[in-house]
DNA sequence: CTTGACCCTCACGCAACGTGAGGGTGCAGG
DNA sequence: CCTGCACCCTCACGTTGCGTGAGGGTCAAG
C-alpha cells in the first residue's frame, strides 16, 4: 500500500495540485495522512474517490452535488444524473433559441450591405422584447413565419407600416370617423399587415396586445404607436365588415 | 427633458437598481447628473443606452464586449455578434455531447433494474476517458455503434470480455506459444470483440492503442489488461491468418 | 552546502451581480 | 415639528471553481 504525493496524484488523474488543495478545503477529498512535514499523502481509496469526482465533474455536476452523491451514496447519484440531464436539456434549448436569433442577425448583417448599427440595435431590441412576451413556441412560429415570407417581403412590410401608421395618426388628429371610408381603408391595410406578422395566430395577437399595454413607452419608440392611436385603430378595425 | 431616478430607470428597463450601480462602477453607464443629495439621475440618452446594453446582454455578450461595441461603435458590433454566434455554436455542440452521455446513463439506470453505484461510476469513468482520447466524431460513431448492437448484445459482449481476458492471462502465465491453437482461438475471439466495439474503424482502434499506452494503470483498472498482456495479445492476433 | 524540485499556507482575482448593513433624503400626514 | 414610509447612498462580503503568484519550508542528490 503505497502513498502518493499531491503532484503524483494530480498527474495520475489529470487535475492540478491547486485543484486538490481546493477539494480538500471544501471537504470533497481529504488526504489519507499528512507526512511529518505536513505533506499531503493519498492512498488508493483516495485515488478511486478522486477518479469518481473527476468523472462526475465531467458530467457537469457541481462540487456540492458530487459531494452529496458520493457521501450519501446510491439513490442520490441516479437522481443527480437525472436532474443534471434535465437541466442540461433546458439550457441547451435556451441557448439554441439564442443561437437562432444570433444567426438571424448575422444574416441581416451579411445581406443588408453595411447595415447601420442603429437599425441593428433596433432589431436586437425588438427580438429581446418579443422574448419577454412570447412563449418559446410562439417565437418559433414567428421565426417560421418570417422564413415563409422571405426577406424581400419582410422589407416591403417594414416599409408599408410607417405609411399606414402615419395615415392613421393623421386621421386621428383630424378627428375623422373610424367608420369613414378613408379610415376603413387604412384599417384594412393595418389588419392585413398585422396578420402578415401573426400568421393569424390568436395567441400571438393577444401577446402583442399585452406588450402594448404593459410597455406603451417602449412600444411607441419602436413602432410609433401610442395607446391613443392603438385604441383608435382598434375601433376602426372593429368597424370593418366581417371577413368571408 | 425629464430625468429618471435609479428605481424608475430600473423599472422601465427590467433590470435591478443594483445592476445599475454595477454598470456605473464598471464604466458601462454613467448617470446624466447627480442630485444635490447624491442621487443618480438619468436622461433619455442614458435610457436608450441602457436599452442597448440590455439587448446585447440578452444575446449573451459580456459587459466588456458590450462596452467595446457601444463605445468603439459600428464594426465592432457586427464582429461581436459573429464571434458570439461562433462561440455559442461550440458550447452547444459540447453540451449536446454531454447530454448524449447523460441520457445514455439514464437509459442504463432505467434498464438495468437497480444498477449499483459502482457499475454506474465505472460506466461514467469509461466515457470520461474515451472523451479524452476520441474525437467528437469518433465518440458519435461509438454511440451509433452501441445503438446498432442493442443493449442485449452489449451485455453479452461485456460478459464475454472478462472470460477472454482471463483465458489470455492464463495463457501468458503458462508461457504458451502465441501461435498455438488454443491461444489462436482466444486471439480470434479477442479480435472479434474488439471489432464489435470499433465497428472496424481504424482510427478508433488507433485511439484505443494510444489510451492503453498513455494510461496503463487506469486501463488496467477498468479492463484488467496490463501492457504485458496487451503485447502478448497483439502478438497472438498478429499470428492469426489473414481474413477473407 | 547548495541546487533544484517539491511542498506548505495565505490570499487576491475572475463575471455579474445578490443581499444585507448602516445611515441619509424627500414628501405626506398628524 | 415630528413621524412614517419609501427611496437613496456607500461599503463590502458571498457566489463557482479554481488560476496565479507571494513568501517560505523540505528533501534527495551532487
Amino acid at each position: 500500500m503505497k502513498l502518493l504525493s499531491v503532484s503524483q496524484l494530480a498527474r495520475r488523474t489529470g487535475v492540478t495540485v491547486r485543484t486538490l488543495h481546493h477539494y480538500e478545503a471544501c471537504g470533497l477529498l481529504q488526504p489519507a495522512v499528512r507526512s511529518a512535514a505536513g505533506y499531503r499523502l493519498y492512498g488508493e481509496a483516495e485515488l478511486r474517490r478522486l477518479q469518481h469526482i473527476v468523472s462526475l465533474k465531467a458530467l457537469g455536476l457541481t462540487l456540492d452535488a458530487i459531494r452529496g452523491s458520493l457521501d450519501t451514496d446510491e439513490p442520490s447519484l441516479a437522481e443527480a444524473v437525472r436532474r443534471q440531464a434535465h437541466r442540461l436539456r433546458e439550457t441547451i434549448a435556451h441557448q439554441h433559441a439564442l443561437l437562432l436569433r444570433l444567426e438571424h442577425l448575422q444574416q441581416r448583417l451579411a445581406a443588408g450591405e453595411a447595415i447601420d448599427s442603429d437599425t441593428l440595435l433596433k432589431t436586437i431590441e425588438a427580438s429581446t422584447i418579443m422574448e419577454k412576451y412570447l412563449t418559446t413556441e410562439q417565437q418559433q412560429a414567428v421565426q417560421q413565419r418570417g422564413e415563409t415570407l422571405g426577406a424581400a417581403r419582410i422589407r416591403e412590410v417594414e416599409q408599408a407600416w410607417p405609411q399606414v401608421i402615419a395615415g392613421m395618426t393623421a386621421a386621428l388628429q383630424l378627428d375623422k370617423e373610424p367608420a369613414s371610408e378613408e379610415v376603413q381603408a387604412l384599417a384594412a391595410k393595418w389588419r392585413a399587415l398585422l396578420r402578415e406578422f401573426t400568421g393569424g395566430d390568436a395567441g400571438i395577437q393577444r401577446s402583442l396586445n399585452r406588450m402594448f399595454r404593459a410597455e406603451p413607452a417602449t412600444m411607441q419608440q419602436h413602432t410609433g404607436i401610442d395607446p391613443a392611436l392603438m385604441a383608435y385603430a382598434c375601433r376602426a378595425i372593429a368597424a370593418l365588415p366581417v371577413e368571408a
